[in-house]
RNA sequence: GCGGUGGUAGCUCAGCCGGAUAGAGCAACGGUUUUCUAAACCGUCGGUCGUGGGUUCGAGUCCCGCCCACCGCGCCA
């Protein structure tokens, strides 16, 4: 029996082709198919009401027409019911939902079976994107943990994704460090611990800088200089992002975060120059107030806000490298979609920059890639107050994870003591970081985020750890067996018991979740479908014995033992989480 | 002032293009282990979905007004 990966959106074409077949009228009825209430079926199909409202028409007997006119076909695999004032209800049937589990029975056939969903699109996307000179801390997390989730997510569906840390290696904040480095400077502090003493001297002439006027003047010079190639500043310039480069390094290899190229706005230094022209040219960019600026007349905000493009002192900004940055991912990556991750404060910005990019590419003839700001909320302290680099003492990374990783290692300890020190080490590297790490996809990106040791090591609830141990249960249950869980499953007879169908039909839905989560890059949804699907297996667990005397009710526990470990091993890893097989 | 994001159970949050009796976790209370990992499972309790209108057969979801919180709005990124 054939069954393709995505059955709702078959079944969705099967709707719409009956209904035209039925005689209705073609291109006004869509057939609205939704999941269902497990109570009513698996999808229902809603499209009927608003049809024959519009008509005067009794929806019940638009339904009629409609499911009379499904092709044989669909239902070998579905019952099909029409309930309440007229919606159309499926259900799968248990030989289908056995047909699905195994059809796909590895990760490369979940792959390719979610592969049509991007297959032939180029993406690039550019997440992290530090500043040169700042240590990591918990305010850059969310960008970084979302983006490599984003990465993987649609390189699972077929995209074809180039990963590009657009580091801040060449903004203001180097005027102020260079000027900070030659006034500043401790010698003994930079050789015991160079990023902090960088870091601290950032600080430092920051607020000289805002403290007197003439020291601001001397930190923009020093820019300049910089950014019209003097010799000295260069190689301090130089020096400085050699430090602070080994330092991200660190920490991307701890999240298992890689990029594909590391263009930082430097790279773009001399690509501003044609944005200059080409915007002038085009009667986009106009003088303000010394500085180059486009307006956007049609808009409301921005037909006075401005969009700076190149201040009044003649220094580039981020909105300068960012149109070259835009021009250059679109010509020399050819990226048939761009999604940059920055958080939420930034979407003035951002908007202006896409305004921005759509006039001057229509202007010049160029060819328009999608554009997507993956926006996300603030991470705030405890007082609900946004968490600052310069202001109060902000969690640096390193020691955020190491206290999660020793957080961890405590409680493995306590629940697991016999197993050996080494492996109680490793299961709190995978617990620890992982727990910080889903805490921050879990959420809807769009909202803020109270950070709070509590909530992320909480091991309750929609979290890591819960994840993490229903993957080690089901492994533990394999084990104990003495079986391969990737191994063919031969003699399963169709799920039969209430938890063996819920959980069969949890596990055909990751298909839906897979397009809901990229259509959105939300990867919130697969959290939430992942936990449901825990969840299901649980209540499965309890309820219904795997290792049992009858072959056949054991052939196709374990079926289903093997695929929600599948299932579940496989979301993880797009998450970017490292499973267990104990814990 | 303009704009963005949010306001759902005591707390933290889901709720996808409008659909059938609004869901989880925590907290509180009660139960489950001679049986594959109890970091689990089951049950009870708990909600005028900020507020007032509107559209609709149907609104937590869409439209308008208002209230509250946070964020952004000319040379930081």
């Amino acid at each position: 029996m054939h069954v393709s990966f995505n059955i709702g959106s078959d079944l969705e074409a099967a709707v719409s082709g009956a209904a035209q077949a039925a005689g209705l009228e073609p291109g006004a009825f869509s057939p609205e198919l939704r999941a269902a209430d497990p109570r009513h079926g698996d999808f229902q199909a809603n499209g009927v009401l608003g049809y024959a409202k519009a008509r005067k028409l009794n929806p019940r007997a638009v339904a009629d027409q409609v499911v009379a006119a499904l092709p044989a076909s669909l239902r070998e695999h579905f019952e099909v019911g029409i309930a309440g004032p007229g919606f159309i209800n499926f259900r799968l049937k248990p030989a289908t939902l056995l047909a699905w589990l195994c059809t796909y029975d590895s990760a490369e056939h979940l792959k390719s079976g979610a592969a049509a969903l991007y297959h032939g699109q180029r993406y690039v996307v550019d997440f992290s994107s530090p500043n040169t000179a700042k240590q990591l801390h918990v305010g850059h997390i969310r960008g970084m943990v979302i983006g490599e989730a984003i990465c993987r997510l649609l390189a699972f569906c077929g995209a074809e994704v180039i990963r590009d840390n657009h580091i801040g290696d060449w903004g203001t904040q180097f005027g102020k460090l260079i000027w900070g480095y030659k006034h500043l400077r401790n010698d003994a502090a930079l050789a015991a611990d160079p990023l902090e003493e960088l870091e601290r001297i950032y600080k430092a002439a920051d607020a000289a800088a805002k403290a007197d006027p003439a020291v601001l003047d001397a930190v923009r010079a020093e820019l300049v200089l910089l950014q019209s190639g003097n010799p000295e500043n260069r190689a301090l310039w130089d020096r400085i992002n050699t430090l602070s480069a080994g330092a991200f390094t660190s920490i991307y290899r701890q999240l298992g975060i890689h990029f594909d190229h590391q263009l930082g706005e430097s790279f773009y230094n001399d690509k501003v120059p044609q944005v200059y022209t080409e915007l002038t040219a085009a009667g986009l960019a106009v003088e303000s107030q010394g500085a180059l600026v486009v307006f956007h007349p049609e808009h409301p905000r921005f037909k006075t806000q401005p969009f700076i493009i190149r201040k009044s002192d003649g220094a580039a900004n981020y909105a300068s490298t960012d149109l070259a940055t835009m021009l250059y991912r679109t010509e020399h990556f050819r990226a048939d979609a761009i999604a940059v991750l920055t958080d939420a404060r930034q979407s003035d910005h951002f908007e202006q920059l896409w305004l921005t990019t759509q006039k001057w590419f229509a202007h010049t003839g160029r060819r328009l890639p999608r554009f997507e700001h993956v926006s996300f909320g603030s991470i705030l302290g405890e007082d609900g107050k946004a968490i600052k680099t310069r202001s109060g003492d902000p969690i640096k990374l390193q020691a955020l994870l190491a206290e999660a990783e020793e957080r961890a290692f405590a409680l493995v300890t306590e629940k697991s003591p016999e197993l050996p020190e080494a492996e109680r080490r490793d299961i709190a590297n995978a617990v620890g970081v992982g727990a910080v790490r889903y805490a921050d996809l879990a959420q809807n990106r769009s909202s803020d985020y109270i950070f709070s040791w509590e909530k992320i090591l909480a091991f309750e609830g929609n979290t890591a750890p819960y994840l993490l141990y229903a993957v080690t249960r089901i492994h533990s249950i394999f084990r104990k067996a003495g079986l391969d869980p990737a191994a063919a499953m031969a003699g399963a007879t169709p799920p039969e018991t209430p938890e063996e169908l819920a959980l069969a039909r949890k596990l055909v839905g990751f298909a839906t979740v897979l397009n809901l989560t990229t259509a959105q890059l939300r990867p919130h949804f697969l959290c939430t479908y992942l936990y449901e699907l825990a969840g299901e297996f649980s209540t499965f667990y309890v309820a219904n014995k795997v290792i049992v005397d009858d072959a056949p009710v054991k052939a196709r526990r374990l079926l289903l033992c093997a695929r929600t470990l599948l299932v579940l091993e496989t979301g993880l890893q797009l998450l970017g989480l490292r499973t267990l097989t104990r814990m």
